[in-house]
DNA sequence: GCGGATCAC
DNA sequence: TATGGTGATCCGC
């Protein structure tokens, strides 16, 4: 099939350099038409850079990626008969039936793909309109007609008016202001986006009480409930939802319908600002949006697998069918089933918020100018070990393995990590301990940002709530009534009705996290390494006692990198990433930063505005605190708990267990596993 | 379990 | 002069 073949690898390399450097929303956010300009400008202020030249050898890499994965197609294809690949594809995708003899062994899933489509629930998704810009807008009306943006040294949005000039987020401050050099850059005000985005969310919540905020200023609805109770069409509830939120917040909002949360995500860019898109529910509508849809709005398909997928003839969706030979000869690059369903149009329905035990990991990273210095390294890393243990602390967790990242000034990334066999003390001195030793045997390095994140995590505040408490727990002596405790991951085997899942596939796997067994091991395992409530943390001494594992082996090895993916999940679940941008300097930075006398004052009262918590102390430390919040994820784990209270109206334990709901995993042969 | 990578926001 | 931070997930060892 020459048809893939007819594009020059040349200029496709230096094509996609062009768009790497271009940052990664230009695809995504349709943008203006002389993009090739703005192209060049951005890759003549990139050039030269230690960024650049990163960027430069990722190219290359994918490159040879390519050349590799075309090679395995071709030879894959000799002495196949492609029209009987197809052939046997097509039963998969239209015939359920006739599965049954496919040697792909891949009929019960496959069976359920078009069989299995659920136009039932109307889902939502709104997006709000350039959030952090229009908040900026709403508080100061003399920015309206002007080209602004808000970040500092690295632009987190960019106004509507800035856009045009192929200003974005992502980009550095002073690359957009090559592009446009009267631009105005305001600094970040967390605090009132994350006001404002609780205004948002509270709206939304009206019309599903049960909604998922994806983000600060996204969110997942299903509001079949709502349409049937108010009889209302989908476009007019939601109509009516975005007329609400502006006339009640003077912000907008675009939203997109559709029976699944990648269609609906697809949809509300469509309209994008300030309206709505809404899809038809009929399984040849939404085949259609599908067919001529570019591949690269599809959520989980970035620019690396755009790229891949470009290399074998793939551009839109509705090319996965005619290329299904392809991708079934190489499954298990491309993953067939994902890319299927994707073709298809079919994806999760599931709508549900935000839960703690969501969470798999908890860390923190910083930037700063290359450093060589052993000392200064070892400065940076104790800040963030810092950093870490006031989360940890704050948030109620800990874990059992620690990460150290590094990159290195010419932008190379590595991590080291190491497991422990209990919880580890999130003290800091422990976690910096941990890192230290990680860090080691790597020096010297030259590098420019440093951090540290735990996995395995325990959820600390779990124990607070649901169990009796502390010492108690050991009078209680074990009668009947003892708590249920997390017995909520084994109830429930229906939420409301007979809908249909979608992804029954994933659900269908069993064994999805296998905290499953660990959890009920360690019910009693109360030995924390950690200091238990009143006790005492243990010293990093003995913290180091019983590794389980060592990271650290040697150090550099740019090998290897024989994979190549395309597949995973949109929104697989909340991401509570609130912003980037510098999480400002707050507390633990061992010179306080210049922040202006501050009287502090006395000890008060106060409740945080984000995490919800009342704590005891002067304004300064309060302040401190709420910088401490909003620098991080915080903000929309405080919303989801703050809202959790609220809606328990027709959920309470519509919870099967802490899973994710995405199109699919990821694609992935059958079965078992994981 | 570890390390490299991709992706989203 | 100069390109973020947090979190999730996947693949190949």
């Amino acid at each position: 099939m020459a048809d893939s073949l007819n594009v020059p690898p040349q200029s496709q390399a230096t094509d996609s350099l062009l768009r790497r450097l271009a940052g990664p929303s230009t695809t995504k956010a349709g943008l203006a038409t002389d993009q090739t300009d703005i192209n060049r400008v951005i890759a003549e202020a990139s050039k030269g850079s230690k960024f650049y030249e990163n960027e430069k050898r990722k190219d290359k890499d994918l490159t040879k990626k390519i050349e590799r994965i075309l090679k395995q197609r071709d030879e894959a294809r000799k002495g196949v008969d492609i029209a009987h690949v197809e052939h046997s594809v097509d039963q998969l995708v239209r015939s359920p039936r006739s599965c049954i003899e496919s040697r792909y062994n891949l009929s019960h899933q496959l069976a359920k793909m078009e069989a299995q489509r659920d136009l039932s629930q109307i889902i939502v998704h709104v997006d709000m309109d350039a959030f952090y810009a229009n908040v900026e807008l709403l508080d100061n009306p003399r920015l309206k007609g002007t080209i602004f943006a808000v970040g500092h040294g690295v632009l987190t949005t960019a106004s509507y008016e800035a856009r045009k000039f192929g200003i974005r987020s992502g980009m550095p401050e002073y690359i957009a202001k090559k592009l446009y050099p009267d631009l105005v850059v305001l600094p970040c005000n967390f605090g009132r986006y994350s006001e404002m985005s609780k205004k948002v969310m509270d709206i939304f919540r009206r019309y599903d009480p049960n909604m998922c905020a994806a983000s600060v200023d996204e969110g997942y609805l299903n509001i079949t409930h709502y349409c049937e109770e108010h009889v209302l069409t989908a476009e007019e509830c939601v109509q009516q939802m975005r007329q609400t939120v502006e006339m009640e917040t003077r912000l907008t909002v675009s939203a997109g319908i559709a029976p699944n949360k990648m269609l609906a995500k697809i949809c509300s860019d469509r309209n994008k600002p300030n309206g709505q898109f809404k899809l038809d529910f009929n399984p040849q509508a939404v085949k259609a949006f599908m067919q001529d849809l570019s591949i690269r709005k599809v959520p989980g398909i970035g620019r690396v697998n755009e790229r891949l997928l470009e290399s074998i003839g793939i551009r839109t969706c509705g090319d996965i069918y005619t290329h299904r030979a392809a991708l079934s000869l190489m499954d298990k690059q491309f993953g067939l089933h994902y890319l299927l369903q994707t073709y298809l149009g079919i994806a999760s329905n599931h709508v549900e918020p935000y839960h703690r035990d969501e969470r798999k990991s908890i860390g923190a990273e910083r930037t700063f100018s290359a450093i060589s210095e052993k000392e200064k390294i070892f400065k940076k890393l104790e800040e963030v070990a810092a950093e870490l243990e006031d989360d940890m602390e704050n948030r109620g967790w800990t874990g059992k393995t620690v990460t150290l990242k590094y990159k290195l000034d010419t932008y190379k990334v590595y991590t080291r990590a190491k497991s422990f066999d209990r919880w580890i003390s999130t003290k800091k001195e422990d976690l910096f301990a941990i890192g230290k030793e990680l860090l080691l045997p790597e020096l010297p390095l030259r590098i420019r940002l440093i951090g540290l994140r735990v996995t395995k995590l325990k959820d600390l505040r779990e124990d607070a709530d649901s169990k009796p408490g502390g010492i108690k727990r050991f009078f209680e002596s074990t009668s009947a009534s003892s708590s249920p405790r997390k017995k909520r991951k084994v109830d429930v085997h229906q939420d409301e009705g007979p809908r249909l899942s979608q992804d029954g596939y994933e659900e269908a796997m069993p064994g999805f996290h296998d905290e499953d067994e660990e959890e009920l091991e360690d019910e009693d395992d109360i030995d924390y390494l950690e200091h238990p409530p009143g006790g005492k943390p243990i010293s990093s001494a003995s913290t180091f006692a019983t590794p389980v594992a060592s990271g650290s082996k040697m150090s550099s090895k740019p090998t290897s990198m024989s994979r190549l993916t395309a597949k995973r999940d949109f929104s697989t679940g909340p991401s509570r990433s609130t912003s980037p941008e510098k999480p400002s300097p707050s507390k633990h930075c061992t010179k306080p930063p210049s922040r202006a006398a501050e009287p502090g004052g006395e000890v008060q009262s106060q409740i945080c505005p984000i995490c919800s918590r009342t704590m005891e102390m002067d304004n300064t430390a309060f302040n401190a605190h709420i910088d401490f919040c909003l620098s991080k994820g915080a903000i929309m784990e405080a919303q989801v708990e703050a809202s959790s209270s609220s809606n328990s109206r027709r959920s309470t334990s519509v919870r099967p267990s802490p899973r994710k709901h995405g199109p699919s995993k990821k694609l992935l042969r059958r079965g078992r596993g994981r």
